[in-house]
DNA sequence: TGTACATCAGTGAACGCGCGTTCACTGATGTAC
DNA sequence: TGTACATCAGTGAACGCGCGTTCACTGATGTAC
């Protein structure tokens, strides 16, 4: 049953959202082919006729949802100049409704080291989100010359990432609640 | 063929061991039962003369190897006194040696996300594990009060996890060291 | 513009394979007398 | 201490199942005249 064009291209970008909620949910590797198909409304059969593996797809969902929360972050940021600015990315960042949905959430901190064991290509997309990020980030930070600016940058990025797992991991809610509230607090102090 | 306890005893450690290495360098659920017995020397059905299931060997595999790390973290923060030691455990954490060789590093790091998908139990034992390192590090400094001192070392916890696990998803090996060194200075600076 | 034909998006069964788990079996270990 | 028997660690085949991928097929879409 041939699809039009125009259909087919929605066709393939619903397959791709399908996967970068599922994935970003449940894992990668944890999810199957026929599970993110039906999450689109299809088949299984039908996957190949819009990526050649799920590795290849896996790169495609990779640059296309850092690409998205990028521009979360940036339109968090771009409410308020300079220092308030950051404030608020941050904050956002390190909400407790971020936190619940990683569904549409960070996709460095929902697939984390899965990525590292990716191949080249979805590593090298997964760099070039990290490094927007860095550089939302330093924007915003007007106090320092451009270099340090970016070094606060990558460690305010790292610790973002890495307080939004943990209070993913934690089971105690007052404990996760503490771990993003600490961590915004240091990285705001540390841009003052 | 039975074995005597004492021999029993020491197969049910070699497995828990195999696990937290394949566990780690390979990811949860893509380490599979027959590879991890292979490892430990064992073939597939012995397991579960020792373990009811994956799931509780994870419950294991979790505690030890964070009870294991955080040992490693004491003894590095106790060859100095106060702040020095404090020091020393950060950049021995945020090495490239520790980077390089996630089989026997910090599970936190290594299993990340795929921890906060496991039972209640898997996630009370890494909670039990985040909070030692916590402890470690508010221990070695004795600068502020220690309400504070909790505070920041959460924050500097969770920036040292967030950094390894960025460090080993980046593809550029410049950026990837970049991120460990700023990452150490950010910590050290809040902690002046 | 209308017709004939090639293309190809999507279906659903099937491929081989490895998964977690179970099981009958073996034979050394542990226990009871 | 020696003997008879129960226990159980480990083996390797088998269980049902879902995985990623392939394939023959369908029929609407796109193309050529």
């Amino acid at each position: 049953v041939r699809k039009s064009r125009k259909e087919t291209a929605k066709t393939r970008k619903r397959i791709v959202a399908a996967a970068s909620a599922e994935f970003r949910e449940h894992g990668i590797v944890a999810t199957g082919l026929a599970d993110l198909m039906k999450a689109a409304g299809l088949t299984r059969g039908g996957f190949y006729k819009h990526f050649r593996s799920k590795a290849d797809l896996l790169r495609e969902v990779t640059t296309a949802s850092i690409d998205l929360k990028t521009a979360t972050m940036k339109a968090n940021a771009a409410k308020r100049p300079g220092q308030k600015g950051l404030n608020a990315a941050v904050a956002s960042y390190l909400s407790l409704d971020h936190r619940d949905r990683p569904r549409d959430g960070c996709p460095l901190a929902a697939m984390g080291v899965e990525l590292a064991r990716a191949d080249g290509k979805t590593r090298a997309a997964a760099t070039e989100g990290f490094l927007n990020y860095v550089e939302v980030l330093a924007s915003h930070c007007d106090s320092l010359p451009p270099d340090q600016a970016k070094k606060r940058a990558i460690a305010a990025a790292t610790t973002m990432i890495g307080a939004l797992t943990m209070a993913r991991v934690v089971k105690d809610a007052k404990l996760s609640e503490s771990i993003l509230k600490d961590a915004a607090d240091f990285i705001l102090r540390s841009f003052e």
